[in-house]
RNA sequence: GCCGGGGUGGCGGAAUUGGCAGACGCGACGGACUUAAAAUCCGUUGGGAGUUUAUCCCUUGUGGGUUCGAGUCCCACCCUCGGCACCA
């Protein structure tokens, strides 16, 4: 009897070699289906799959099955995101190429994708570190670049004094320190390569196209940070020809300017800061310099500063405002200078209170007499002590102020942004050379797009010395100019990875393509994509880097839409021993141990029942065990001994057994639909236990047992396709239930005839009885009023009034 | 501090959006099968009272409120998990 035995590991190689052999996933654009490009993203290399990368994909593969089934023309492609840091430390530390460690992990991780049964099409497989592909990431950003979208600029960066080299952010210890030698790791100005995102900062702020979560939409818009407010110039004392610029969201409160806060790296500091306070302006700027980031940025420090000797002038009252330089404010933010107003502002009040700074109030609040205040007070409130303003509701006062403001010429109303430019350049050898010459005649010149791919060298040199190795490496360095010819060196920085996936969804239309990146036809048809799975920890980085590259391709003329995903849903994180599962913890559960086991369908299942996928969910070694039996209990109903028929069928049977089937389609319909995969799971269980009943039961014919195994088969075919292909082979199907539509229902079917009417005195339940669906309301009350159970709560009682909720319930309301 | 998700049995989680709380599954307990164990199958399983049959009371983080009726709506608070965090 082993043939009606459950193997999960004989049947899922059987199919998953069948279906390679036969390109069933295989799509093309010639097909009369409507297109679906439905795709995840795509993995780091990082070595091995574990359960977590499964808790991406099998979910999101079950829903692209589910829209084949719909009828939808499904592309979904897998590839693997190649280039990054882990590859280099692993050279370094392990004596291998980071080319070969990156390969042999592709080549591992593909071998574990394709044990889990997906519907991918891996003709279109991409790797992002091939030259085939980087050279297109190249090609891309030269048409940034001649669009003048991409610039090199200075910029603050990580720096690390003792190994002499940038630092990437995630490069930094949170306390501050580098994770590679331990020492505090500072700012420094480098050159660097920018990508002009804040060009797009309002366009981006419009999801008007796309149908993502709010979530997401709220963490970019923030992230942007737009904000309308009003740039000041202040006046010298001591100079007329320099002038000092705030931003300020709160005009109002121009009157209560006590002092001036330059952040210490302003330009005009070393102008402004008279001799006698030199020595002490020096000392700070120094220190805050040494300051790690997170120290500086820490909301909890006290903030301190210094006094530099020169005095402004608010130009509305003519007042001389003291200039102090603080770490608090930051140069990159506005205009690196603000206006202490400490009665309206919660940190200009703490550092007034620290340097004796006198405290004016300009707003008041509602019922103020003229006290001091012990707090800011940065509600609403009426204008005082501000000149001809006084009197004037704030609100309106911002306005009115504003108006003053540009009539006289003191500064304009400005919108800021705390969105800056995308620093691409990373200075490392794993990652996509950036393709610029620096030529002593021309300056910097671009690599021809036909000289292209520049390629990374292979005999560089990886040592522990905290510098890229590009820029030891002599054969890579050492160019000609392209446009002079004479002796050039090459730029030996790398691109960030994200910009390898800023655009990998559209050469997944175009494989192999390899005299563009992407073939416009194919752009045309698959794009953009319709569904993106992922996780959540991306909103402001790969997620949003790839808006901005899609609407900068399409000003570049390359593409023709402006958002690249349109709908959009994070799956929760899975956890294990309450904890998200990393090698560091050790609590990694690696998919092999169950697949071999119990069968992909299984760990498929099981990933998906634990709870909403959006929520994510905590893996546990026995509750998969109920997905295992429940398989096996599937496999037997429908492999197993065949069931005792009756001949015709009990008509009220087989009339039930309908209406429990299109319940049952209906949904999992709408759970696949919506992303409910564990609900759906839950209503699938019911009804195969319910067909159990129905075996036992010896009241179905054959054929409406059937159609209900039917049934049951195609509903678990995006779910677990090895096991429902196996058991439609079985049953005497053609190959392929997975060229099958998905089942539908029939409204009229699920019509019950018989309902459980509940019976409530006072909102308690007291009785259920079973009744005719269409029972009239009177009727209805009659009966429930003559229930033995509800008489004895009523008795004595006067009846004040009966709810009758059709199809439901009673509720007599008595006192 | 701000923004967002969440708090329901021993555990993971359901609940037609205001109408039978605990679907489905795990675990546990009891039974059948077995020389035995595993697997499988059948029962029981929120807490309490009770003549352990009938029946009754309590129960969705806490406290109030609206309603015939609240896990679901409103107000206040507590806890928890994410994200952002001196943005002027």
């Amino acid at each position: 009897m082993t043939d009606s035995e459950y193997t999960p590991p004989e049947i899922e190689a059987k199919w998953q070699k069948r279906w390679e052999n036969d390109h069933l996933y295989k799509v093309t654009e010639d097909s009369p289906r409507p297109k679906w490009y439905e795709m995840t993203m795509f993995p780091y290399t990082s070595g091995a799959l574990h359960i977590g990368h499964w808790y991406a994909m099998a979910p999101s593969d079950v829903h692209a099955r589910f829209r084949r089934m719909q009828g939808y023309n499904v592309m979904h492609p897998m590839g693997f995101d190649a280039f990054g840091l882990p590859a280099e430390n692993a050279a370094i530390k392990n004596k291998i190429h980071p080319f070969t460690w990156t390969m042999q992990n592709v080549e591992n991780m593909r071998r574990q994708l394709k044990s889990i049964g997906a519907c991918y099409d891996w003709d279109r497989e991409l790797v992002s570190c091939l030259p085939e592909y980087y050279q297109w990431t190249q090609f891309l950003f030269l048409k940034l670049y001649h669009a003048g979208l991409a610039y090199r600029g200075t910029a603050p960066v990580n720096w690390c004094p003792h190994c002499q080299t940038v630092l990437a952010n995630e490069q930094v210890l949170n306390d501050g320190h580098c994770e590679r030698c331990d020492a505090t790791v500072i700012k420094k100005d480098l050159e660097q390569w920018f990508f002009r995102i804040t060009n797009y900062a309002d366009e981006m702020l419009d999801f008007s196209k796309v149908q993502w979560p709010e979530r997401i939409k709220t963490m970019q818009t923030n992230w942007i940070g737009k904000s309308q407010g009003t740039e000041i110039r202040f006046g010298m004392e001591a100079s007329d020809d320099k002038e000092i610029r705030v931003f300020t969201t709160r005009p109002d409160t121009i009157f209560g300017v006590t002092f001036m806060v330059l952040a210490p790296e302003h330009p005009l500091v070393g102008k402004l800061t008279t001799p006698e306070h030199r020595k002490e302006v020096e000392d700070y700027i120094t220190a805050s310099r040494h300051r790690s980031e997170i120290e500086r940025l820490s909301t909890t420090k006290e903030k301190d500063g210094v006094f530099i000797g020169a005095y402004a002038i608010n130009k509305l009252n003519g007042e001389r405002v003291p200039i102090w330089i603080a770490d608090y404010v930051l140069l990159s933010y506005g205009t690196g200078a603000v206006m202490g107003v400490p009665a309206h502002d919660e940190r200009d009040f703490a550092f007034a209170k620290k340097y004796q700074i006198p405290i004016k109030t300009v707003i008041a609040p509602h019922g103020w007499k003229g006290e001091e205040l012990t707090e800011a007070y940065i509600e609403p409130g009426t204008m005082v002590n501000s000149g001809q303003f006084d009197g004037i509701p704030n609100k309106q006062g911002i306005e009115e102020v504003n108006d003053f403001i540009e009539s006289k010429d003191y500064g304009q109303r400005k919108t800021t942004y705390r969105l800056r430019d995308w620093l691409i350049s990373r200075q490392r050898y794993w990652g996509t050379p950036i393709p610029m010459v620096y030529c002593p005649e021309c300056g910097v010149v671009p690599v021809p797009e036909e000289d292209l791919p520049v390629l990374l060298p292979e005999d560089a040199e990886f040592k522990p010395t905290g510098e890229s190795p590009l820029k030891y490496c002599e054969s890579f360095v050492n160019t000609t100019c392209p446009r002079c010819g004479g002796k050039a060196k090459r730029e030996t920085d790398t691109m960030d990875t994200f910009m390898c996936s800023n655009w990998y969804y559209m050469r997944y239309t175009s494989p192999g393509c390899d005299t563009v990146p992407f073939d416009p036809a194919k752009m045309k048809y698959w794009m953009p994509v319709d569904q993106y799975t992922g996780g959540a920890e991306h909103a402001v980085m790969h997620l949003f880097y790839s808006r901005f590259f899609t609407k900068a391709l399409r000003d570049v003329g390359l593409i023709d839409f402006d958002e690249p995903f349109i709908r959009l849903f994070n799956q929760g994180t899975i956890v294990y021993q309450k904890h998200k599962m990393s090698k560091s913890r050790g609590n990694v559960i690696t998919p092999e141990e169950y697949v071999s086991v119990l069968g992909a369908d299984t760990v498929r299942a099981y990933l998906m029942f634990i709870g909403p996928w959006s929520q994510g969910g905590e893996w546990s070694d026995t509750g998969i065990n109920g997905i295992s039996r429940w398989l096996n209990r599937v496999w037997n109903l429908v492999a197993g001994e065949e069931p005792a028929f009756h001949d015709k069928g009990d008509p009220s049977a087989i009339l039930e057994l309908q209406r429990i089937t299109h319940r049952t389609i209906k949904k999992a319909y709408q759970d696949l639909d919506s992303f409910h995969f564990n609900t759906m799971l839950a209503a699938l269980m019911e009804f195969s236990n319910y067909l159990g009943n129905v075996r036992d039961s010896k009241a179905i014919d054959r054929k409406s047992w059937q159609e209900a195994i039917t049934t049951l088969l195609l509903l678990m075919a995006p779910s677990t396709p090895h096991l429902a292909e196996e058991l439609w082979e079985r049953t005497g199907h053609p190959y392929s239930i997975h060229q099958q539509l998905f089942p539908s229902w029939d409204e009229k079917l699920l019509v019950n005839k018989q309902v459980t009417m509940v019976i409530q005195v006072n909102g308690k339940l007291r009785d259920k009885l079973t009744v005719d669906a269409s029972i009239a309301e009177a009727d209805a009350k009659q009966l429930a009023l003559e229930q033995e159970r509800v008489k004895n709560y009523i008795e004595g009682k006067e009846i004040v009034k009966i709810i009758f909720v059709p199809g439901r319930l009673v509720n007599i309301v008595a006192r």
